[in-house]
DNA sequence: GACATATCGTTCGCATACGAACGACCTTCG
DNA sequence: CGAAGGTCGTTCGTATGCGAACGATATGTC
């Protein structure tokens, strides 16, 4: 099939030369939001495959922010890690029923819920830290050393 | 972190340098799939600021799509969107709500639905193409003509 | 101490995303 | 023709992601 073919398939009346040529400068594969959720999406492909399906990444990125510094508030957790406090809320819920991580009230602050890696959660960590870099390494595998460089600086720069 | 304690009397080289190494590489806002996130997050917000929060990034995709290839099946509109199945059925319903798109059964091939822009959805991509440009540019601000180039041409190597 | 304000966590609704299973339909091969 | 296999659309379940509203708690100011 060649589906990027429609010859006539719509009139696409002539009168406006102006808008038509807006419009063709217009595609959309050019455009970076649309290039970025693919390349998301081939990222979240690659990282399940990492992880033989046992992790989201959202997961990990709480998980190993916690590796990293310890004890913290859901809030501040949410913050961290990027994520909505309605999202960080669901991702701590699952991640509590697989017993990956420990939840208390902070004794000093009625509001605040403490947020730690289990033992189990430690060792998921440190068993999927090969995955991890895995995922990372496959996302990139098609760029050299100096454009990986300037990519991920580029994505810091925009964040 | 410090389970040193080897009961028994091992020759005790070096207690695994490269797994201690690795723990403190890992640094979770090095990753580029954290960071991917991030900036999709950043790119949705403006996105949704550009737009008046009256279109999705999908739901534009959508509709630029079939601006730039006219009629086509809800399949293949899918595939050159980059969505699931189910995910692009639900975008087309919501569009097909706000009467921005038709729909109707491919006569030739009964398992087909025929998606196209309504009067209205062309209206829509006409008066909304100046938000989605605004929405690429304010998207890339922080990067100079050059870093530009290459950011964008990374995007579409790793897609 | 009391009130205004701010923060934290929860919940709801909506919108992507994807895997899996399913029925309907089309094509191909024997 | 008829069976096998492929494609298309739908539905379900699960998991992000965000805005908004809400109650509970802390803090700052008077």
């Amino acid at each position: 099939m060649d589906p990027a073919r429609h010859p006539g398939a719509q009139p696409a009346d002539p009168p406006q030369p102006a808008e038509r040529a807006e419009r063709q400068d217009y595609v959309l594969d050019e455009q970076v939001g649309f290039l970025l959720r693919q390349v998301q999406q081939r990222h979240a492909g690659l990282f399940s495959e990492c992880f033989g399906g046992e992790m989201t990444p959202t997961q990990w990125a709480v998980l190993a922010k916690l590796a990293e510094i310890g004890e913290c508030s859901q809030n501040l957790l949410g913050r961290y890690t990027a994520m909505d406090v309605a999202t960080i809320k669901g991702v701590v819920q699952r991640l509590l029923v697989r017993h990956l991580v420990l939840r208390r009230r902070d004794p000093d602050d009625g509001r605040q819920l403490l947020i730690s890696l289990s033992d189990e959660g430690r060792n998921a960590f440190d068993s999927h830290l090969a995955d991890a870099l895995r995922a990372s390494e496959s996302t990139l595998s098609a760029l050299g050393e100096k454009d990986r460089a300037v990519f991920l600086r580029c994505l810091k720069a925009l964040r």
